[in-house]
RNA sequence: GGCUCCUUCGUCUAGUGGUCCAGGACGUCUGGUUCUCAUCCAGAAAAUCGCGGGUUCGACUCCCGCAGGAGUCACCA
């Protein structure tokens, strides 16, 4: 039976680089049909942060990752929430006391500030086990009599070497240097995450540890601990980290990693923030790039696992995004998409009405839409779903062609036909395209077509650059339904008004 | 500094001794298609496989050394 868990503190939100210690080792136990536990280690009081626990929940959630044991859900191991075990570590820390391998850590952190700093200059590393006071050697009488609140509890480390299997890194190992006299039960009675681990996992029966690399340096240390309380350990998968986008850094929240969940308002898709995060670092040695949940449960497999770090790339995720956004639209429909939308921010469209058409996204349309064609509202729906890559620019989409757009040169100047042409040369494009346009007498689709397209022959430039200065002028929108369209659902009088607005903003 | 890990196109990666003068994807560029913009399609540029030795008929692939990068050395996880 494979069981693996997911054991966040809650000390603030999930972010990119740590949230893929939570995906794979929910597809290693349910691609088994195990257990996929959720574990909330709390045992650093001081570091607690309020309301972080809902973060995990909603992320998961999001995610689509759903435990079947742990906190919520409930289980045969409970609790889960460590601070709430304080008796299960007690009784493993009075077996090591008993077998002679813990002892109560009397000295002062002034003491130790001061070893440290002696060894500092002495260049020789630091260990705790260097300095073991003597009540180190009391009798584990003694230790249990005299051990209350307020002193904390060591492990007492023999050095020796350690080798031991990594299902990621390999073979590995390491001297007896590394190991030393950890501490098991802090000052305030709470266990270090050290020694809880260890006996939770042991307790919960968790057969794969997944985790960051961090922790490797750790092992030797974690391995005396089984071995002191003589249990098995289970098997350990160290997923190597993500790396910020620029620098060589480790993602962290210090260098402003990104909540996942914060992905979820900026309209990106949790099958393509799964999909991409299982593949940053993660294939199955095929070209394929698109996974849904339940064809990453058929081809995950660990030692598919790189065990080389990998750079988060947004390009790749937004890619991911409209990938999944066209899938899912062409299979379920745009109400589909909208369900997604409107759990997150609903703040420019209207709000879910009661037994609405879901396949019809024009309900879901502003109030102002209701002023244009139903035609019109068509081609924008489908121009939109296009184009999209991101849900949320659905709202500001909906601005572009149906509200009063705020006016933006940067966006004539900044665009990628425009930049070649000076602002005079614009100017001119613009005057004429009014000009030819004021003459014309039935303003219809038919009419304002072969008036743009004589206005191509006369001005000589290529349609992507005049069409879009047009557009762009019309609407300030990057793209928008066929300019004879726009133009006949706008009016004549607007039409003209708007490129008129455009020539005065040019010239400032 | 000690210890440990890592090192193939800008990025994610394929590659387990010959089929690799290194393949795919994102991004970039060019062209085509669709009503002009997104998509889609085609093509291009892009990695002396970190460096130096060795083993071998033959190495990106095995071994050794070096360099660079990262992680860790808490009563944090």
């Amino acid at each position: 039976m494979t069981t693996t868990r997911f054991a966040p503190s809650p000390t603030g939100y999930i972010h990119i680089g740590n949230v893929r210690s939570a995906i794979y080792p929910y597809l290693i136990a349910k691609q088994k049909n195990g257990t996929f536990i959720l574990r909330i280690e709390d045992t650093d009081r001081a570091r607690y942060v309020d309301g972080a626990t809902n973060l995990i929940l909603e992320t998961l959630t999001w995610l689509g990752l759903a435990w079947n044991e742990g906190i919520i859900v409930g289980g045969k191991h409970g609790p889960y929430y460590q601070s709430e075990r304080k008796e299960i570590y007690h009784k493993w820390a009075k077996k090591l006391i008993e077998s002679g391998r813990a002892y109560l850590d009397t000295t002062s952190s002034e003491q130790i500030n001061g070893y440290r700093k002696a060894d500092n200059v002495k260049k020789v590393p630091y260990l705790y086990r260097n300095h073991r006071p003597k009540e180190a050697d009391l009798s584990p009488e003694e230790i249990l009599k005299l051990w209350h609140e307020g002193i904390p509890l060591r492990f007492k480390s023999e050095p020796k070497n350690y080798e031991w299997h990594d299902e990621v890194m390999g073979d590995l190992k390491t001297g007896p240097e590394v190991l030393d006299d950890i501490i098991l039960i802090k000052a305030d009675g709470l266990p270090t995450y050290n020694f809880a681990h260890i006996i939770d996992d042991y307790e919960m029966n968790v057969t794969h540890i997944v985790r960051g690399v961090e922790y490797l340096s750790s092992m030797p240390n974690y391995l005396a601990i089984y071995e002191a309380l003589e249990i098995n350990h289970p098997k350990f998968v160290s997923l190597p980290h993500v790396l910020a986008p620029q620098g060589n850094k480790k993602l962290s929240k210090r260098d402003g990693a990104k909540s996942v969940i914060d992905y979820k308002d900026d309209g990106v898709l949790p099958e393509a923030m799964l999909n991409y995060l299982a593949c940053l670092g993660w294939n199955d040695g095929t070209e394929r790039e698109i996974y849904s949940k339940e064809e990453l449960l058929k081809s995950f497999s660990i030692d598919r696992i790189q065990n080389s770090s990998a750079r988060f790339d947004e390009t790749k995720l937004l890619w991911q995004n409209g990938q999944w956004l066209r899938k899912i639209f062409d299979e379920q429909g745009a109400g589909a998409l909208y369900d997604r939308t409107i759990s997150s921010d609903s703040a420019s469209l209207k709000s879910h009405d009661s037994n609405p058409d879901r396949d019809n996204l024009v309900n879901f349309w502003p109030e102002s839409a209701k002023n244009y064609p139903e035609e019109y509202q068509k081609s924008v729906l489908s121009i939109i779903y296009d184009r999209l890559k991101v849900l949320s620019d659905l709202r500001e989409m909906t601005t572009y062609f149906f509200e009063d757009p705020e006016i933006n040169v940067d966006m004539i100047i900044d665009n990628r036909f425009l930049k070649k042409l000076s602002e005079d040369e614009l100017e001119d494009l613009l005057k004429q395209t009014v000009e030819k346009l004021s003459d014309l007498e039935n303003w219809n689709e038919d009419t304002l077509q072969s008036a743009l397209n004589s206005l191509l022959e006369e001005t000589g430039k290529k349609p992507a650059e005049l069409f879009s200065l047009i557009r762009i002028a019309l609407s300030y929108a990057p793209f928008s339904p066929a300019l004879n369209l726009t133009m006949a659902v706008l009016g004549k009088e607007r039409s003209l008004a708007r490129l008129n607005q455009a020539i005065t903003a040019l010239n400032n």
